[in-house]
DNA sequence: GTATGGATCCTT
DNA sequence: AGGATCCATACG
């Protein structure tokens, strides 16, 4: 277990670190659950207070935003639509309240742990509702780093090559106006 | 206190 | 194409 140094969460360009953590992986270890994991393969920026899509807008300071306001390399996890909980990487220096979400992963470790956690839905961890339920991941750990367990981001050397970075549209985001189609949404081709 | 709608998922 | 489902937020 290796996970990121807390300075790679600190970067002040949260577009180009939603691109960067195409490729890494991400790991959940509960006491006498096990260990689950994959590769990022899907991610969206969202750059606070100037984003329209981004809860943290016009530095808007709730509790549910709160965690937002943090230092880079914690967990933003809230609840969406009442079922899902949505799992965020919180980036920046303290008081830029940057986040990525993870929307998909390429499932590596404890496929069957996931499976049962899943209820052997489809897809595993596709969907960034479905990759939480499949990791084990609750609002519980909001505001948690992700530099140990249970959770955690660790750099696999994976290679990703710019061009096997698809960037397009974010999803679900239509009340964000002008920012609704701004290409901040990234998928990692993978063979 | 009440109303509103959502960074989704699943089935039809 | 629509229902589930409930919290956070905004308003009065």
């Amino acid at each position: 277990m290796t996970p990121l140094p807390l300075s790679f969460y600190q970067d002040h360009d949260v577009v180009r670190l939603a691109q960067d953590l195409l490729g890494k992986s991400i790991f959940t270890d509960f006491p006498g659950e096990g260990l689950a994991g994959g590769m990022i393969i899907e991610t969206e920026a969202y750059r606070g207070p100037e984003d329209k899509a981004c809860h943290a807008y016009n530095m808007r300071r709730t509790p549910r935003t709160e965690v937002m306001f943090h230092q880079g390399g914690v967990a933003y996890v809230y609840l969406c639509y009442g079922m899902h909980s949505l799992l965020n990487v919180v980036t920046g220096p303290e008081d830029t309240p940057h986040a990525i979400l993870i929307r998909a992963l390429h499932p590596t470790h404890g496929i069957n742990l996931m499976e049962k956690r899943r209820k052997g839905k489809l897809p595993l961890t596709g969907g960034p509702g479905t990759l939480c339920q499949a990791l084990g991941i609750t609002t519980k750990l909001n505001g948690t780093t992700f530099s140990e367990p249970p959770l955690w981001i660790e750099d696999r050397n994976i290679p990703v090559h710019p061009e096997q970075i698809i960037a397009g549209p974010r999803i679900g985001i239509d009340y964000a106006q002008e920012h609704a189609h701004l290409p901040w949404r990234f998928q990692l081709m993978i063979g």
